[in-house]
DNA sequence: CGCTTAATTAAGCAAAAGCTAAAATAAAAA
DNA sequence: TTTTTATTTTAGCTTTTGCTTAATTAAGCG
């Protein structure tokens, strides 16, 4: 993808090598949490994320009203975040409730937990 | 933006006022909170993001090497980390070091760790 | 069964993202 | 000063995202 590299004083080849080396190492680790975060990079998502953090599980109707939104808009926000293996559904009757799923715990709840703690964008200084 | 409520046995609408309150309390750090998360969630800039933690400080070009891809491209997402305020840049005669800046890295460092630690999606178990 | 309700799905569209290629800056070096 | 090097910026284009509206599926209930 590229056509002419840098011919700068300190173009360490080995240096790039061993970061590409690094880089492959963690890449499929990396291309999870990248899915997971740009799930939660979103305002709506990350909304949703933190109500099901603190009220276990919810109906799409609940969020549809808590968020001022459609509930197909909602209901195609928690397919995503179902599909990204975030949340996981169960039915009762005919509606549906979402609730914070296993997998991607570790990394999601220190986030949320963060967000309860501080209100401003710097964390304890 | 929604049209018709839901009409369900259990729309406590008390409830519903309640969840918009504490989501209304926590809307700047959530903001600030998913924009990060947004920039992180892209696998380049989050590869970006993984080689700044661990070499401390890169130039464009060592980045555009070790990732393949076009100084211009990784310009552009240089940019991106450095508006919303990941990174920062100092200019040493022509060639420009980006490094991992301080404000929100309380939120980035444990997520750029488990990496190394963990080469699974499940962190432990 | 037909009707209502909860939710999903599909189609369409405007806005945003991410890349390429080319032009513009800016700081050495010749 | 002209040229080279490092980086940024711009324009253009394709893909993705997130919404709306309308249609569809599914589960009670009269």
């Amino acid at each position: 993808m590229k056509s002419t590299a840098c011919i700068r004083v300190f173009a360490d080849t080995n240096h790039i090598r061993q970061c590409q080396t690094r880089l492959a190492h963690v890449e499929p680790a990396l291309q999870s949490l990248a899915s997971v975060l740009a799930l939660a990079g979103n305002e709506v998502r990350l909304k949703i994320l933190f109500l099901l953090a603190d009220e276990q599980q919810l109906c799409v109707c609940d969020i549809a009203d808590v968020l001022q939104m459609t509930v197909s808009a909602v209901s195609q926000h928690l397919r995503k975040l179902k599909d990204g293996g975030v949340l996981h559904a169960h039915k009762v009757g005919q509606t549906v409730f979402y609730a914070l799923s296993q997998p991607h715990l570790p990394v999601l709840q220190p986030l949320l937990a963060g967000l309860s703690a501080a209100p401003s964008p710097q964390p304890a200084q």
